[in-house]
DNA sequence: GTACAACTTCAAGTCGACTTGAGGTCAAGA
DNA sequence: TCTTGACCTCAAGTCGACTTGAAGTTGTAC
């Protein structure tokens, strides 16, 4: 396959499959010319680095799963530390969520007066403190969210 | 209040004060020489912007939400489908939780032969197709994940 | 054989939310 | 009065994951 089939197959565009290439997740068997020419098992590498991208870790992280063919080389433990770290997002994003679902009937007359949302100020105020700012979930991810929520 | 002040009481580094303002996120309500001078309101000011960042507002969403004196002026639909947002996000997070920690402790001798692994991987890739990126969410946030989850 | 679309490399640009650095001002304590 | 440390402004740098652009090469259809 050349890397405007993988490109077409896989979703993920050119440039960033030779930057892919670069940094060591991928690798093209061969080349025709100048030009890549890439194994099918390519895309089942692909999909496990989209997993790992939508499970939270980075291109660096993934790279060190990989064993040298491509074949996923994860230990279980690490699996067993990045679930967990999942679900701590997912509980806080829970909390939020109820919080903001809360605010949007809330009978109150303004936000500041319902003490649920105040609640919700006081969890998100105490994580700021503590020195750290906090990582927006783009909209990119938002529409990626949606449409795996949608399955397939 | 000085900023060292609104800093220390807030968790919100000075630079990041005046780049706030500077963005129209806050306002300092005078000066004393140079220095800029806040009203005690600005903590609570702040503990609302942190909360629109932790549920995955940005910045300049934000800033369309506050009103002109610092009060919250969030349209309840807007928190609807903010809260809603969460929700797809929370889903598409746990059904990776759930895929990870199956993998962690699946008896298949590798995680390409398990099912439910290639299942996972199968969600991952069709939300790739379709010609999006991920984007991930840092340790950063993972941090102050934590943080918001212990509560306090 | 020639055109040209599709590939190639390498450097630089983009985005959001800040941080850092250089160089300058000034309020408060000794 | 002098010092000094906390503040100020403005420009530039940082981070991760890509994308874009310029300039060059080439497989393939005609």
């Amino acid at each position: 396959m050349d890397i405007a089939e993988v490109a077409k197959r896989s979703g993920v565009s050119a440039s960033t499959l030779r930057f892919y290439e670069e940094k060591g997740l991928i690798r093209s068997v061969g080349r025709r010319g100048l030009r890549r020419v890439f194994d099918a098992n390519i895309l089942e590498q692909l999909a496990l680095i989209a997993l790992g991208r939508a499970s939270g870790f980075s291109l660096d992280e993934i790279a060190g799963m990989l064993g040298s063919k491509g074949q996923p080389n994860i230990d279980r433990e690490l699996l067993i530390s990045k679930s967990e770290e999942l679900d701590k997002t997912i509980q806080k994003l829970t909390a939020m969520r109820d919080g903001l679902r809360h605010a949007a009937v809330c009978s109150a007359p303004s936000h500041m007066e319902c003490p649920t949302f105040r609640r919700l100020l006081g969890l998100a105020a105490s994580s700021a403190i503590n020195g750290e700012g906090v990582k927006k979930i783009s909209k990119k991810q938002r529409l990626i969210d949606y449409k795996i929520t949608q399955g397939k």
